[in-house]
DNA sequence: TATTAAATTTAGATGAGTCTAAATATTTTA
DNA sequence: TAAAATATTTAGACTCATCTAAATTTAATA
């Protein structure tokens, strides 16, 4: 059995994986997890001893096969509890990360796959992330970011890339969120800054906040 | 903030002290707990520090106001929790205790008086046991147990002493629940088993058995 | 490529919660 | 009420996850 923190880790390695080479070096996991690279590096030998990453000094740890399905069963957790937050319990889509880090360690498959069928085995979470089935299998449609959107050409918001609650709580004031249809009027060559069109309403959004939108062209 | 482990101890202490006369043993929490007496000594003195507890050397503990309040939130959660598992998600009563043990932890407000609120503002958990309310107050109607109950008088079944599995099974299959009616036609005066009708079936159940039910007649 | 900078690891310490074994206090009982 | 039994506490040690500070390796750069 993982404990608590053995879990954080591995999410974070996992989560570091994916959007970086494959190898995942020490002191981005000291970043995510909030912890000295001392500590970092500790972690994992021990995680290595557990057969759960490869770890080679000075090299940076890949997740084995079964870090990998370790990993996923706590994005599958995570996710589904994010999703039975805001579906029934009046949570906003920005309020759910920090409860859906407690939520994720509670060991029980039953309960998860329960909480899966109660919510009719949603695919996406809150934020339009994949939530892996019960296989630990999810697909992800192929999305863009809303920078690479072609100028009049219809999209839908299907995501974000910046899970904060600043960004989150922005896009809701400005009536984005996941199933907004997107369309880009105008791309502003000076700043990369964009007049677009969401839902009824047109503004104007930078390029900073367009690099954090998922769009399904 | 608490560690999982004070509130482990103080949700002890308090039930502990429910039984009996208010002070509680150091041995009675450490069987409780399955740490070694030493162990409970220690986690007496860290929760007096905390003003949780009033403790006095060889004298055991009493919960403060502020002790019991800490402890009926978890108790609150506990409860709330066994409800929505045997509610929304297909836990049989006697499932439900090992996982709630570790949703009890969760913290957020929030999510808890969602959670009421979706469940709506439920009054007794699974066994029976009253949950505490948002202001922490819970209501028990009077109950006695089984082996009170006069000959031909009806009650019915509102709780259990005896929360291990064994003897909710042991429930399910004589089809003994919550709610159901109980009538006593005859007590043996040789070891004190009842022949009982419970809903539409006679069935005699010893002793032992009736003193861990709860009926309100 | 030699030197500097940055990243990583090692060594040793800390705090929380636990344990065992020994010491002390309380309770029971003869 | 004194001796024996039981309960409780103290002292010291262990594990886990963490830290700081120093040492080492790797990467960047002049």
């Amino acid at each position: 059995m993982q404990t608590l923190s053995t879990e954080d880790y591995l999410k974070a390695i996992y989560h570091a994986s994916q959007s970086a080479s494959g190898t995942v070096a020490t002191t981005s996991i000291a970043n995510k997890i909030g912890a000295k690279s001392s500590s970092v590096t500790d972690m994992f030998k021990k995680l290595s001893d557990q057969k759960l990453v490869k770890y080679q000094k000075y090299q940076g740890v890949t997740l084995t096969s079964e870090g990998v399905k370790t990993a996923l069963r706590i994005v599958r957790k995570h996710r589904l509890w994010e999703s039975f937050l805001v579906s029934h319990l009046n949570f906003n889509w920005d309020e759910v990360h920090q409860v859906a880090e407690q939520l994720e360690h509670i060991q029980s498959e039953k309960l998860t796959n329960e909480l899966e069928r109660f919510l009719d085995y949603p695919t996406h979470d809150p934020h339009g992330d994949p939530i892996p089935n019960r296989a630990l299998f999810m697909k992800s449609y192929n999305k863009i970011l809303l920078t690479e959107l072609p100028l009049n050409k219809e999209g839908i918001c299907v995501g974000v890339k910046d899970n904060s609650s600043d960004f989150l709580r922005y896009l809701d004031r400005r009536q984005i969120g996941i199933g907004t249809p997107i369309l880009v009027l105008h791309r502003e060559d000076f700043d990369q800054s964009l007049h677009i069109q969401a839902g009824n309403s047109t503004l104007m959004i930078t390029q900073k906040t367009a690099e954090n939108i998922y769009i399904k062209p």
